[in-house]
DNA sequence: ACGGCGACTGAACATCTGTTTAGTGTGCTG
DNA sequence: CAGCACACTAAACAGATGTTCAGTCGCCGT
């Protein structure tokens, strides 16, 4: 779990995959090389292979590892989690993970590989992650916290995807707006529109137009 | 522009270029090999690096030609464009890419490339893209099309970085909802909630308060 | 016809890649 | 203590990688 002590009392074993972890979604996983990784985690090239077999191994495996991580994320009461977002209350995905994980973690940009390089591991865990979206919004739904959709799976699929942008888009968004969105100062600020847009709208309902 | 006619009369240089953003876009720029893009151009990897110095040459060149492509989108009249959108018609950059591109074509797996990786070509180019919004929705703004918000910077990035991730994640969505949002079906289907949601909202406003 | 020039190629080169092999030390178990 | 399993390493290997080199071909102006 603790990634600030890195030279802590870790076996050689998870001490790699930390390194690959971090190399990995620093720089994609064909652009770091096996020595790379033994290198930044203090042992010899054979090694790696000898632990996780091949470096395809090791990707496999820091691909559960990091899932695991991510879907603990999401591994709350549901009903507790749908009672809280009452209306002005949006807890983003950004939030969960500013919440879980310290400051300069890895992990986000590593799901931002995971996401973006089409690979199945990446998919499951959209795919997971979409189910659960759909199931919150249906109980918040029911509680009348939600205005009713008529499209209930593009609806969840657009605020989850909405959600993981600001996570993928991290760096470009801290850039444009002159704060990283997943620190607190960031969170906050973004938050306040997100809620905002979801609450009353974003454009004018126009005054000679039909209302939907 | 035309990618349809491929073997048509390109000039070999055209034609690596064309196969580089193909092979980049769909499997990242380090896991492609300069004999692999020659193959496909049907040119020797002696020619690439005659006409583009080297692989890394190629790709600043790759660069240039998709950021062109991608601008280009983006390149219509402001005013005209913000009249356009007033309330129930919210022209998305995936109904700009879908209406300019060809759909097989490798441009939005490609910009997925460029903004995954931290390269500078990418984010010039969404830094560009987040003033065009940010100032498209001042424009909306004072024709009264947008209800005003409280952080103009904020609210342009979270409508840009909702309209992007929606190319950014196309593959994910289109395996959870069960149709491609970039083809016309796809995109009425998502265009009708994005409406609903930048319109009314998602949110129940407060309980005991005002339903509808 | 000729000379030059640029597109284009096959083969070679040095380097880097993931992986293998053979081996060293170390701690645990009988 | 003997035996053994296991973490770990240095060195080497085969193949792939980006790039270079020497040279061929075909076109175009003179």
């Amino acid at each position: 779990m603790s990634s600030v002590a890195d030279g802590g009392d870790l076996t050689a074993k998870a001490h790699i995959r930390n390194a690959a972890l971090r190399l990995f979604a620093e720089r994609g996983h064909d652009a770091v090389t096996v020595r790379e990784i033994a290198s930044v985690a203090g042992v010899s090239p054979a090694l790696v292979v000898h632990h996780f077999g091949s470096k395809e191994g090791l990707r496999s495996a820091v691909d559960e590892y990091a899932g695991r991580a991510f879907d603990a994320l999401f591994a709350m009461d549901e009903q507790e989690l749908a009672e809280a977002m009452t209306g002005d209350n949006w807890v983003s995905i950004g939030e969960l993970f500013a919440r879980a994980f310290p400051p300069g973690s890895p992990l986000p940009a590593y799901l931002r590989r995971l996401l973006l390089t089409n690979d199945p591991a990446g998919a499951a865990l959209f795919g997971r992650w979409f189910a659960q979206t759909r199931q919150l919004l249906e109980t918040m739904n029911q509680l009348g916290a939600t205005r009713p959709s008529g499209d209930p799976a593009v609806r969840a699929a657009f605020l989850l995807v909405n959600d993981l942008a600001v996570l993928l888009l991290r760096n470009q968004v801290a850039a444009a707006i002159g704060v990283d969105p997943l620190t607190p100062q960031g969170m906050t600020r973004w938050a306040k529109e997100v809620t905002a847009v979801y609450q009353d709208g974003a454009f004018a309902t126009s005054p000679g137009e039909e209302q939907r």
